[in-house]
DNA sequence: CAGGTTCTGAAATTTCTGATACAGCTTTTC
DNA sequence: GAAAAGCTGTATCAGAAATTTCAGAACCTG
């Protein structure tokens, strides 16, 4: 499962090269029915080849062996495999749409950060459009309830996210801790998280095993699991109660994880405003200790 | 065409009732396992329900029936039915420009995630548009010299960026490290850091005296300091070669770092890049380490 | 903690789709 | 104008996919 480690070589940025180009391209060379079979697909380009291939033969006037010759002609195995190049193409192009708006810049390193930034806001954008208001409501609730204990946790790169989650939590509320990922550290701390704990885990691609035992284990003992993960889910939602999950492709050989900082900041908002009678006196309480100490 | 939204309502009369948003606003009615799909069917939106029952039902983490239940509970008749709907809906979407520009529904939901991303978002910008490029690729410059020692220190919160700056770099060259802020702990290591150094420091608002003494002992022994900090200034600029100031007001009571983290993002992607031919071999040894080590 | 309800997945079942063989028709070629 | 070659559709099949069944598990609820 797991994918080769990084991105490196990336594909050049510029010609994708569209199956409807090709099609156009070959069109002199098809039969009389492949044209009508091609000329239905461009018309309605890709949708029209994503229905079975009765209805694409029906929509197109000619007999379903037809069309399986015809993508058998394009160069496919069958009309699954077609299908599926037209899915993937499609959503390539939906979803980088940043890509080509690129725009010309001044020097040489502000397009680096200027694209970048271009990339990360899709990325919280569409975060925030795939979560749930009620899944968030829910999270923000439960990472209220006082009387629970609240555990955060993550991965290589993702535990420093969840350090950042637990020093404002820490702050905002009590019974909130931190545990590393490795299982040598965490052994003889997991056995007293229990059914009044929560743990909110920070996992994404390249998912860390030590995480997901960590997880798996408290969930095992009545613990309800948070997961801030990356849309393809780590394999911690299969326990968790809630997911969240962010998007986190960058122009980059990494991922970004913003999108995970988002949500983290935001629950510290929510959370904060919700339990503001309480959190107040304990803000203070903080400022008043540094003043003193210094 | 009825024009019911004469009135001053922000909702505007187009949107098409989208699935996504329907999900969105029955998950709390769901079950287990049908959040598990929603969830997944969200998050790679619409593409996740193209596949095949058993396909999601994978993806999903969860079995073919479970799947279908859930396709039946939206009021679809089946599977077949609910994928047609499902490229119909991204046909009409794809067809209309501007559709997908922002989908995002800020009509009810939940206005706290929404607004809260529209605000880190605006900083995101504005941190962009503030800063030099000629300082960021010095910045880059000066991370990209492998000769150099880089120490990466940080406060209370943004400690957690400066370790997930240093959990990237260490991969990406040698000579990495962080620096807890409390003085007890960089006593007897800040006397090493002389002219080759560089101290990477995060600070923002209620700046922390011990991450500014630290800055100015490195700097008083010649090391080059520089600086992630608010519009405001950590202290630390005075003795900082580079300073990268990012926004961090937010709709909250805590200030948000996505400013930072987005620079620092930035800065780890543009020094892969720039040391790419070391950089790659470090990086598959690494995976290779963790491949073995499981 | 029993009884009932809801939820879930393995396996059996049904439906449907993609694929193929083959024969008729059309076009080409000499 | 006849034979060959190419193209197309009908009929059929194999296999995959969706759906249903059912029993066990999990979860309430009193």
């Amino acid at each position: 499962m797991n994918q080769s480690g990084m991105r490196g070589d990336r594909r050049s940025p510029k010609d994708p090269p569209s199956l409807a180009e090709r099609i156009r391209l070959e069109m002199e060379s098809f039969t009389p029915s492949e044209k009508r079979a091609a000329h239905l697909l461009l018309s309605h380009y890709p949708f029209a080849g994503l229905d079975t291939v009765a209805e694409f033969a029906t929509r197109a006037g000619i007999s379903a062996p037809s069309v399986l010759r015809f993508v058998t002609r394009l160069g496919f195995g069958g009309f699954p495999d077609f299908q599926k190049h037209l899915r993937e193409e499609l959503e390539a192009q939906l979803l980088s749409p940043l890509a080509k708006a690129s725009p010309s810049d001044k020097s040489q390193g502000a397009p680096a950060l200027a694209s970048f930034a271009e990339a990360v806001i899709g990325n919280l954008k569409a975060t925030v459009d795939n979560i749930a208001p009620a899944e968030f409501d829910a999270v923000v609730t439960l990472l209220s309830d006082s009387r629970r204990h609240i555990h955060f946790t993550g991965g290589r790169f993702t535990g420093a996210l969840a350090r950042y989650a637990e020093s404002h939590f820490r702050i905002v509320r009590s019974h909130v801790d931190f545990i590393e990922g490795q299982p040598a550290l965490w052994r003889d701390r997991v056995i007293e998280i229990g059914r009044k704990d929560v743990v909110v885990a920070f996992d994404i691609r390249r998912y860390q095993e030590d995480v997901t035992a960590l997880c798996e284990t408290a969930a095992k003992q009545g613990a309800t699991v948070v997961l801030l993960t990356d849309p393809w889910l780590s394999p911690i939602a299969r326990v968790a109660r809630h997911v969240l999950p962010a998007h986190i492709i960058a122009p980059s050989n990494w991922d970004s994880s913003a999108g995970l900082l988002l949500l983290t900041e935001a629950l510290v908002a929510a959370v904060t405003k919700r339990l503001w009678d309480t959190a107040k006196p304990r803000m203070e309480a903080v400022e008043r200790l540094r003043n003193e100490n210094s």
